[in-house]
DNA sequence: TCCAAACCTTAACGTAACGTCAAAGTTTTT
DNA sequence: AAAAACTTTGACGTTACGTTAAGGTTTGGA
């Protein structure tokens, strides 16, 4: 019946199954990640089911946001026939200092949190004026930590400070 | 002296200035973010303070992860003669939502960090394994879920699950 | 005043990881 | 056998610049 032969599957079955699509698969041979087992007569990529195991693992390694180019390294470690524990060893490498990565980003975005709600708080406060800005009419918000203004709002303080370097 | 009339200053001050490079600068005035106030007689572009203080805005902004475009929006409304409150309406919706958007990523790197450090523990666990990974000799690895395993190392559970998808 | 150093100009390619056509061939279903 | 569904390669688009390249402009010093 099937051209593709003993459960071997075309890339679109092979792509819903990791929960992707086929132009990712493609993609990822481009980059020399993975390979069909075969191809059909016409032409067509062929996998098998550890094929797929391969690309979950990529797909894996992926979601904890290494780029592709580290995540070859990674699976290509698997193929330099190691003891598991040394290939462990290895591994723990990488995912550690990805784990410490992901916690800066952690601390970034706190940051910009901290930064946004204090801006945020700011802001409010202008939030009754009624002033035309271009008129820049509001003698007070020409000085600078005065956050009592509230006639015409801004952000004071400069870009190293705690809120946005931002006039209205 | 100088061709830059009146404290006017050329790309690469202001860049300095504004603790950016005159690539950026260039290119926020292609995608319509900043433009010199004029041009010096051989081509050279002249930025006044207020430029500067412009450029400020979109780094500031640029800091909070805004995309250019979004960044563009944001300071277009400064020029639609509005009253301070209602510009500062809007602009409150803005900072809002981006303060949403870093709250999301807070929880996802909280997520990958969570997926990592458990990873991380159950690999732990096949460091003092010796066998050949690819001789796949160890059946108690055949079964998943089975955390005991001491022999051959693997990460167990779907993609959906608390670990990586990722066999040694 | 004249020259070199420092600065500026535009143009254009490179990056990461695919999305999205397009035009044409293959497989599967009816 | 024809139509529907799938696949092929190829190539451009995306974001926010970095990085040359080749050639003008300004500036500071002798």
């Amino acid at each position: 019946m099937s051209k593709c032969k003993d459960g071997l599957m075309h890339i679109g079955k092979l792509a819903k199954e990791a929960g992707t699509t086929t132009r990712t698969v493609r993609y990822y041979e481009e980059m020399g990640l993975i390979y069909p087992e075969c191809r059909s007569s016409g032409g067509f990529r062929c996998y098998s089911h550890e094929q797929l195991a391969r690309l979950r693992m990529i797909l894996s390694l992926k979601e904890m946001e290494f780029d592709l180019e580290h995540i070859k390294i990674i699976i290509d470690k698997r193929e330099q026939n190691k003891t598991a524990g040394e290939l462990a060893h290895d591994i723990l490498e990488d995912l550690n200092e990805r784990l410490s990565e992901v916690e800066e980003q952690i601390e970034h975005y706190k940051h910009i949190r901290k930064t946004l709600t204090q801006t945020i708080a700011s802001i409010c406060a202008c939030l009754p004026c009624d002033l035309r800005v271009e008129e820049r009419l509001c003698p007070a918000c020409q000085t600078l930590n005065q956050p009592t203004c509230q006639s015409v709002p801004f952000f004071h303080s400069p870009s190293t400070a705690e809120t946005l370097e931002l006039k209205l």
